[in-house]
DNA sequence: TTGACAATTGACCGATTGGTCATTATTATA
DNA sequence: TATAATAATGACCAATCGGTCAATTGTCAA
């Protein structure tokens, strides 16, 4: 198995149980079973090792509720679709979300609160582009707040059920947010939150990425994926890139094949916005 | 200066900007001009100074929040003095805020999380008290969804208020979430948390606190404070706490004075619930 | 079988941590 | 002023941290 992946899984549990500062890199080597040597093998410092953690989850988060957005053609259905993702994602990888939850703005790290801070506009981002669209010219003086309230939501539900032992009914949970969402977006009329509150548009992450970056991402990827359709996709979407000769529904398959691929997510989302789907 | 005082205020800004993990005693000590002696003389540990410090706010924070539900007889302006009372305690004691936002669930300490449960439990119950008074039958099978939404609000505007420099409009604010509440707890229909799903009662801090544990605490705070209408009020209400003479406008008035001294809120929380006003 | 090269190890490093305690300074009492 | 009691100091401790690197083991073409 892949050192890298190994020590990303492994650790990813201990961060869960202990929080980042609590658990030394002793303890991660050993419940891995490899030396300390071998763990600045993969990775330059322990910080490199949460960025990297933060990176491959929230990749993942931003992605599906991208593609959600993206690829959920009913209105009406679109938040109810949005919601659950979103909690089955966390639910999917509890441990990390353990972790988020744990250290939130935490952790003194520049880089790990910079990063984070990204992620969270992007996250926000999606949340507004579904209001607008959704909602449109009904909401314009209260869609900041809205986006904020389904924030408060996700994040406080998400505590609950983390907590519980019991499954969860994500079906009945996201019915319930929806309802409470048409609530507030329909009959709110006073607002808090204005734009320059927020100034959205200022962060780093939100520029547009040259296709050279994603040709990079894309090689990388296809060394570090083993043989299978994913990859044979990965690699003529690649080929496409550098010299377009396929059909748009060619392409659009090939993104299909390759979404769901926890390495692939992030391409596809690159690829997504590169395209205009 | 009280010596213990100085560390807790001092620190507590350290641990502001730091984390508690990331602020070393000597650090602390360095900060308050003191030795490293000094410090073990004021606390057994580093972690008996964090109790500290969250008992210190969290009685304020909670009496504050109970003293609004018990004081506010208008049942139209309760979630307004709610949510304005909240959120300038929060703005008061930022620094203490902050503390928590930054360490939330985290901080491996089992003591520290039990702790934080069981006024998280408190701060609920109030909220529920809240939504029984003034809703009603009329949320029997949504009320602890409200509840929820109610902490998201908070939890969520904190976050934004707390990372914004400019001043906030607090009446605004609270008047955009006294709006939000109602809407949610006169139309939401599909409910998610059911009773046993929180589990309210099986915390030890909602245990009936006996007349000698108060006297203890008032006993202790008594030392503490220097002369003062509240140091007066405080040895009356103890010796009426012994023998009972006073009438009881007089001790409403003892408690109306010594309701805003930092050491008393909880003393005047546990006595109002001791005579049940 | 050899030998060049890469992968892996774990003893070791300096720095820092929370906590201790013999010693010293200060204050109160007589 | 002399003495007892208390408050305060900071050098010191063992433990642990993230990180390094000389030494060892494994791999494979010649």
């Amino acid at each position: 198995m892949n050192k890298k992946q190994l020590i990303m899984e492994k650790s990813l549990e201990l961060f869960a149980k202990q929080g980042f500062e609590a658990t030394s890199i002793q303890q991660i080597t050993d419940y891995c079973s490899i030396s300390k040597g071998a763990f600045y093998l993969s990775f330059k410092s322990k910080d490199e090792l949460i960025l990297a953690l933060i990176d491959h989850f929230m990749i993942q988060f931003t992605a599906d509720a991208d593609y959600v957005v993206t690829n959920t053609e009913d209105d009406e259905k679109l938040f109810y679709e949005f919601y659950y993702s979103t909690f089955h994602s966390f639910q999917k990888h509890s441990d990390f979300t353990k972790v988020l939850m744990k250290e939130q703005t935490h952790s003194f790290n520049k880089d790990f609160i910079i990063k984070m801070r990204a992620y969270d506009k992007l996250f926000e981002k999606t949340i507004l582009s579904m209001i607008e669209r959704v909602y449109g010219e009904e909401v314009e003086h209260t869609k900041y707040d809205l986006v904020y309230c389904i924030k408060g939501f996700i994040s406080i539900y998400s505590q609950l059920f983390l907590l519980q032992k019991a499954p969860v009914d994500l079906n009945l949970l996201s019915r319930s947010l929806v309802e409470k969402t048409n609530l507030l977006a329909r009959h709110t009329t006073i607002p808090f939150i204005s734009q320059e509150m927020i100034q959205i548009g200022n962060e780093p992450l939100n520029e547009e990425v040259t296709k050279e970056q994603i040709l990079d991402i894309m090689e990388q990827k296809i060394e570090e994926i083993e043989e299978s359709i994913e990859k044979e996709s990965l690699i003529l979407l690649k080929q496409h890139l550098i010299e377009p000769t396929l059909s748009q529904a060619i392409v659009k398959g090939l993104l299909e094949n390759i979404r769901n691929h926890p390495h692939c997510k992030w391409i596809s989302y690159l690829l997504r916005g590169y395209y205009k789907f």
